[in-house]
This record gives structure tokens, sequence and C-alpha cells, in this order.
DNA sequence: GTCTATAGGTTGATAGAC
DNA sequence: GTCTATCAACCTATAGAC
């Protein structure tokens, strides 16, 4: 599991302000850990302050409620979207921009799902994590196949890319797939059956150049 | 909320056994019902019985507990799929016949990722439905995406379809495609602002004649 | 800020009559 | 098969000391 900590770079940046004692992040930490592995059914506040080597009291302090922290932890895994859709995408031509773009959806997705179907077991938290998602338009699914589409759409009208293709559909595909991949061994069990990203990607690139 | 109801049919259709009562299948509808409105961490077997106008002893008497009920009511919400697979695709045209099968998929998937979603929230769920997935050739993901796949190959060697294209992964998009769509709305709880079933066929298309 | 101890409120599940 | 009544367990949340 990937560390979220932030600890040491918050403690040397800040000198105000209470010194961050990493009880807070530990717990984030580990409720996205145990979401993981076991579901928000079976996550349970105890075993959260016993894993994470705090006082199930120190939970409620920081977070005020079951919920609270939920939010916080569904936020902490879907807000590195925002370094991938804020910038636009490079260009190291066509081939290796759409794979490493691919590339970074799924590594995103890879954490997000979680939460995300996490959210969808309580219709409190499916609402709070559509309203966070719809707050930023850099968080906005459409968001990331609408940069794609626009890359393409530079190609297109310098002449690299065939006229006539629609581009943003052919963004979405390649979005879709990452979804698609990153969510059936979740579904399955199994790694996944499916076309890798380098095979879309080339078939993608056969419908744009040609 | 669609009728699951095949009491009258199996009625008619048996005189041997208990007659059903409707109970069990009342409380499988309302179950599914509650769970795609508030989720599953809100579906309490008291409101179930309430709402399907029975006792609680009855759901227990039905199912047992609360996993056997799920599990019935994710199976059931599943279970179309095999119609959707057990045949292959028809073939009424190129275009007619990827729209036609992208209909269908979405609208399976419109039941069945509330329950691909409510059964991620518990690792036995989980594990169940992905066992139950596992079981049959015809309930895994990639096999929708093979039947267009085989389709598609028909049209390449009778030159239908230009030589050269991996029609397993365009194939693969297509599908991929109807789960982000139908996803979104869950995720984002606005409708999809993503292009639509017949510009993606569409697209496909070109990529696949020209 | 963090801990311990505890209470209050739910909820799944059972027993037994009909 | 269905109901009513009841329970035992569990889990979130609070209070108050340190």
């Amino acid at each position: 599991m990937a560390e979220l900590d932030s600890r040491d770079a918050a403690a040397s940046q800040s000198r105000r302000g209470r010194p961050p004692s990493g009880a807070r992040e530990q717990i984030l930490a580990t409720t996205y850990e145990l979401l993981r592995e076991k579901g928000i059914a079976r996550l349970k506040t105890k075993e959260i302050a016993a894993r994470a080597g705090v006082s199930e009291g120190s939970i409620f302090y920081h977070f005020r409620n079951r919920e609270g922290l939920l939010s916080a932890a569904f936020e902490q895994a879907i807000a590195p979207l925002i370094a991938l859709t804020g910038q636009g995408v490079g260009d190291q031509g066509l081939r290796e921009t759409l794979t490493d773009f691919t590339a970074a959806v799924e590594q995103f997705l890879e954490r997000a799902v979680v939460v995300m179907f996490a959210a969808q077991s309580d219709i409190d938290l499916r609402a709070s994590l559509a309203q966070y998602l719809r707050g930023d338009v850099n968080r906005r699914p459409e968001r990331g196949v609408r940069l794609v589409g626009e890359y393409l759409a530079g190609l297109q009208e310098s002449g690299a890319i065939r006229t006539g293709v629609d581009v943003e559909t052919a963004a979405f595909m390649l979005v879709s797939s990452c979804l698609f991949r990153v969510s059936y061994p979740w579904l399955i069990g199994e790694p996944a059956a499916v076309p890798a990203r380098d095979e879309v990607v080339d078939t993608l690139i056969a419908l744009l150049e040609s």
C-alpha cells in the first residue's frame, strides 16, 4: 500500500500551528487500507484504531464521526486526480502520449475505484462523493476525456490525424477501457482477461492515422 | 423499477410442490429496490419486510440470513446476462448489430451495476459474486467482448472489414464504453456527459471499414 | 490531543404459536 | 409458511481524566 504520509514535508514546511503527531494521517491511511481489504461494511472504528495504533476516541476527535472519517479518506484517494487533469497532456509523439496518459489514468483508478465503489454503499456517501466530484471541473470524469480529445484535435488540425474521425469519442473509448480493466479484478477476483493498454492504444492509432 | 415477478408463469407451469405465495419473490424485488435507492449499508431487514408486506421472520425463513438474501438478490439481477451472451450476436448489418448489442449491454448493466457495486462493500459478498461470475463462461465480462470480436472477425474474413485491425480490442472498447456510460450517473449524480452509444458505434465503424 | 470506560441505540436472528 | 415477541451482540459515539 502506498504511503500517503506528507508528515515530514508538512513538518519542515511550517513551524506555525500544532505540530502534527501523525495520528490523523495514520488513521486515514489505515482507513483506506481496511476499506480496500475488507470493504466498507466491515470497516469498524475499533479495528481502525487498533491497526493505526491509536485509541478509538482519537478517531472521533479528529473526524467527528464515522461519516466524516470516510469522507476524508475518500477525498484523499481522489485528490491525486487533479495532478492528472490539472495540467494538459504532454506531447511526446502520439503513441507515447496516449500510452503514458492511459497508464496514469489506470494508476489513479487503482486507488480510486476502492472509494468509488465504497461510496455506493450508502446514499449519503454517494451524494457526498458526487458533490465533491462535481465541485471541480478537474475532478469530473469527462475531464480526462476532453483533455485527450483536445490533444487529438490539435493533431487533427496539423494534419497528423485524418479528418472525419470523432476524436472526442476516440478519447472516451480510451478512458473507458481503463475503467473496465481496473474494475475487472474487483468483480471477478482474477487478473483482467482483456486487451492490454498497448493494444488499445495501437488499435486507436490505427483508427486515427491510416 | 421493472417487475421481477415470475409468479404467474411459475404457478401455471407446475402443479407439483408448494404453490408459491409470492412472498419470496416480493422480498427479492424489494431488496433490489432498496439496494438501488439507499445502498447496501442502509438495507435493513426490518425495512425490507415492511415494504414487502411480510414479517421480518419470513425473510429469515426464506433466505436463512442477510447474506443469503443478498446473494439471491444479486443472482437475480445478474442472471439476465446469460440471455445476452448465451446466444451469439445476430447480424443485421454492422451498424445495427453493434448498436443493438451495446444497447443490450447497457440495459443489463443498468441493473447489474447496483449489485456489482454493493458486493464491493463486503469481502465475503465480493468473493461470493466473483465466484458466481466465474462459474459460467457466459457470465464472465470478457464473454461479451469475445462475442463481438468473433462477429467482427467473421466480417474481416469475408472482407467487409479491413484486415490489420485488432477486432477483439475494438470490441473491448465498445463494451468498455458501456460500463463508463452506465457508471457515470452513479458517481456524479448527473446524466452522463460523454459520447452517446451511436457516436461510439460510428467511430468504431470508421475504424473497421475505411 | 490522546486515552479509558461506558452507554445508548440498532439490528440480525431465534423461538414458538398458528 | 407466516406471524409476533424478544434477545443478545455489536458498534458508534460521548464523558472525563491526564
